[in-house]
DNA sequence: CTTTAATCGAGACGGTACGTCGTGTCTTAGA
DNA sequence: TCTAAGACACGACGTACCGTCTCGATTAAAG
């Protein structure tokens, strides 16, 4: 099986094949997070991993799909469970939001998807991809809300998503102030508030 | 008189330096917004400028100080006069906000700085300073509609500022969406919901 | 097999770095010749061979070594068949030698050779080789002498050797008058009138 | 009186050109003896005395010039005090110059002299010229001696001055052998056997 | 003792070359 | 068949000098 074949069917890959891939990206994940996404280039890998160099080359002959997979490979589950109670929801969710907008890779993939999506489509494509994934829960959330009475049946559910991720978005990567729990409860408070 | 006291006694200034200075930092600030920062090098500027490529080194031997001086260059005056109508000065903010996220080197400038902030204390810096000068006229208005008992006298400013820029910088630079009249109109509604 | 390998074993050398060697050192040579040693550098090479500057660079990263090279691949064979005749010898041997003087790469190697001797090491070291290598055959001319008594058993030989080949030398380089065969004869005439 | 005409009228200077070429000189010459012809610029210069480099420039358009008018600058003095006795003429007027190659500039300048002779014309001119100016006391002890008798009416007298003066460059810029005594009675006691 | 003129110092500037680094392609050998 | 190793062409980088230039500041010489 040749390694074109090995990628588009995964199903039966060549165990060399498979740790290459795997070593690869654990390292270029690492040097996003550490250095940003310039420093994830084929020689920085090769040298911390070992791997050759034209060994990375023949896997993603472009640099775009190395990062890319990288961030691909890293998707974390952001389902939250719901107790049924509204505030109570959205507060566990911009929580968990929090928690991995403070620690972890994620800034990082953010910050160079964001950069990247400014001049590379593919890049804005995938940056769009992870938003709406990422907004899943809290769509089941309100919409759950909504079926309960709790909020209009005419809610804007996008601008609701954007009222309620956009200011812990906004401290984060523009004024760069601590993200604390009262801040938190601000923004649902805030949110909660109009619908009284 | 050297380089060095030029530009700290801008009275004084050899006329070669401030053409070489505009003329740079224009070439600078186009490539940003149409490349990206990761174009702006002495190389490309001295190709569309015709100053030597070794004249820019000596202005500017760090490329990052390049970058931070384009940006610095490109200061839009973010006043507005405010009517009096807590409402109508908040959309009229927020409607200079879309424009200038919607058009025009900003948008770049923000990707940029959001990008580089995170390796980059200078950046970082930056970024900081230009988000408190930019929400400065905001926090005029929000501190005149407490004075005059609109709203609460322990208002939290700060994430008041959140609530209302948030959701725009959100909508565009993660969701990609466009950014219309009646979604201010959400966010100022939403906000001002809180109060009543 | 890496590069340091390859110099070392030659048997089983890599045919692009023989190729390689072989067109810069030749280029080189000619540089040398044409326009003095310090028109051999990369760029110049790179320019007439192809072959990449940088390539150049992998195989000499000094370019000292570089000319040290061109000068040792280029090591003429200074061998005369001894016909007896002292006389004779002497004058085959100068005969030779002042062709050398006059066409070729040889007077660059010279003057190369002498002026870096004053200031580099190994520049003078490969200059004494070269002195030595090149006065072999008379050394041996001088000794059969010697040895059949036409020559005093107590002959200091260096200085006989200068006798012979500095007055060449002297005109060659100091004077720059042309080198006839009759200078050369009164040289051999004047060198064995000494001991008769 | 502008630079041009005090260049060509030495005569009537104005001593701060008097004071610059002084100085320029003679850090030329020094820099010369310590690190050879190519150290020789006028930023080197600059640096060492203080002069600015354009006003290097302005003195010396040309590198050439510069480094020309030092070495004839440093003209010493080769006459030599005829004893009457040409052995002694000799070995004195070879002491002089064995002197004169084992310390101080001049080793350096021969080697530049000799270097660049072989691809510009003015160098080799004035190498020439030098060399003639350096065997003129030989050249009057030798016309001495012949007049005297002691010497053959028909001397070939520029192969007399190779055989005495060449023995000594070749030992000194070839082999790199110390000057001694003896070697110079060797070559004298040599030169004087044929004549017997 | 001015005034005029030339030199000088300082350094910006456009260039050219340098030596280094990284990229992507390729060839060869080995597992 | 994939990997390892690395030669290679290419292009950009940042640096160092070069030679030209302009522009005051200083000094010398003539009125």
């Amino acid at each position: 099986m040749t390694l074109e074949e090995s990628i588009k069917n995964p199903a039966s890959e060549d165990p060399r094949i498979a740790h290459t891939r795997k070593v690869v990206l654990a390292a270029a994940i690492d040097l996003l997070k550490s250095e940003g996404h310039e420093a994830v280039t084929p020689l920085r890998i090769a040298e911390r991993t070992g791997i050759a160099r034209t060994t990375i080359y023949r896997h993603w002959p472009e640099r775009r799909d190395l990062i890319a997979d990288a961030i691909e490979e890293h998707k974390p589950d952001w389902g939250i469970e719901s107790c049924g109670d509204l505030s109570a929801d959205l507060t566990m969710y911009l929580g968990k939001m929090v928690a991995r907008l403070t620690s972890g890779p994620l800034p990082q993939f953010f910050v160079t998807l964001i950069e990247r999506a400014e001049h590379d489509e593919e890049f804005a494509d995938m940056h769009c991809r992870m938003a709406e994934h990422r907004s899943q829960p809290i769509v089941a959330v309100l919409e759950a809300a909504i079926a309960r009475g709790e909020l209009p049946k005419d809610l804007d559910v996008p601008a609701a998503i954007a009222a309620i991720n956009g200011p812990v978005f906004y401290r984060r990567l523009i004024t760069r102030e601590p993200l604390t729990d009262s801040f938190i409860a601000t923004i649902v408070d805030g949110f909660l508030a109009r619908f009284n």
